[in-house]
DNA sequence: AAAATATGTCAGTTTTGTTGACATATTTTT
DNA sequence: AAAAATATGTCAACAAAACTGACATATTTT
C-alpha cells in the first residue's frame, strides 16, 4: 500500500485497464507545455501585424486549403461566425485574405490568402516549423512517423 | 515548376536545410487539431460545475504538485496574477482549492486541492487520459517513449 | 412558391487575458 | 533598526476572443 512511485512512467498503459489511476497526467501535462510554447512562437509577429491568435489561425488555413469557403473554415476552427466574422473582416480589409464568389454555388465565399497574407502565413510558420524540426531532430530517427500518427490518431475522427 | 507533390511527407526534413519551403505546416496542423479536440474533452464536465478551461488548467497544475506557491502556479499557466486572481478565488471560494500560509517564507501561500479538487481534477482528466491511451495503441508499440520525448523538446527550455 | 442554405450583421454577454496602481505582510539587505 | 525587496492580494479599466439570439439578404433546393 505505501510506497506508490511518484512516477508514473510506463507501466501505467500496460498494468491497469479501466481501474483507478489510470490518469495519465504525464502525457497530459507535457501536451500542455509543448502547446504553450509552440503557440507562443509567433506573438513577436503578431505584435507586429497588429494581429492575434486567431487572425493567425485563420490565415494559416485559408493559405493551407486556398478556396475553402466560410462554412469550411467555421468547421475547421470550431468557433462560431460572429466571432469568425470579427476577424476575417479585419483580414480581409487589411489585404491579406480576399473571397470569391463560388462558382458554383453563388452564395458561398471561397477563401484564399493575397500574397501579403501567403507571406504572413509563412512568416507565422517559421519559427513554430523550426521548434518542430528541433524537436524532432532531438527525439530521434524515426521521431516524425511516429508523431505524426500520433498526432493523427489525437484528432476526433471527422464527422461527415 | 508544375506538378510539386501537395504532400510534403518526409523529405522535408532532409532535403532543404534552411531554405525556402521547409515549413512544416503538416505537423503545425496535426498539432493544432490534436490539441483542439484534446482541450474540448473536459467540456461536458466542465460545463456541469460552471467553470471554464483557466479554472481546469489551475486545478490540474495545484493537483499535480501540491503545495506549489502562486507564484509557482502563474509561472507555469504565464498569465498575469490579476488573471489568476480571479480563477483562483473561485476555486478557493467553492471549496476545491486551500491555501496554507508558508512555513518557511510566511508570505507565501502553498496551494493544495481538496478531496472535492482531487476528484474535479481526475473526472476532468479522464477522458484527455483514454484518448490519449487510446491513440498511443493505435499508433503502435514505443510510441510512447517516443511521443513523450518529442513533447518534451518543444517545450522551452527552462529558465532558471 | 416555399423552404432551406450560406453568409452577413446587430446587439449584448462571458471568459480569459492584459496594464497600471497601490496595500499588506514578511523577509532580506544595508 | 531602517530601508529595500518580495509574495500576495486587490481595485479599476480595458482588450481579445469567444458566446447567444435575432434578423436580413441572396441564392439554391424542394
Amino acid at each position: 500500500m505505501p510506497g506508490r512511485p511518484k512516477d508514473n512512467t510506463d507501466y501505467l498503459t500496460e498494468v491497469v485497464g479501466e481501474d483507478e489511476d489510470t490518469i495519465d497526467f504525464e502525457i497530459i501535462e507535457l501536451l500542455f507545455f509543448a502547446y504553450r510554447d509552440f503557440t507562443g512562437d509567433p506573438d513577436a509577429i503578431l505584435e507586429k501585424s497588429g494581429f492575434g491568435r486567431a487572425h493567425h489561425r485563420v490565415v494559416h488555413f485559408v493559405n493551407r486549403e486556398p478556396g475553402m469557403t466560410v462554412a469550411d473554415l467555421l468547421d475547421t476552427l470550431k468557433i462560431t461566425k460572429q466571432s469568425l466574422a470579427r476577424v476575417l473582416k479585419q483580414l480581409i480589409d487589411s489585404g491579406y485574405i480576399r473571397q470569391v464568389t463560388g462558382p458554383e454555388d453563388r452564395r458561398q465565399r471561397m477563401l484564399y490568402t493575397t500574397e501579403e497574407g501567403k507571406a504572413l502565413a509563412r512568416a507565422l510558420a517559421e519559427p513554430q516549423s523550426r521548434r518542430i524540426a528541433e524537436a524532432l531532430a532531438k527525439t530521434g530517427p524515426g521521431a516524425r512517423e511516429t508523431v505524426k500518427r500520433f498526432l493523427a490518431n489525437m484528432k476526433n475522427a471527422a464527422a461527415d
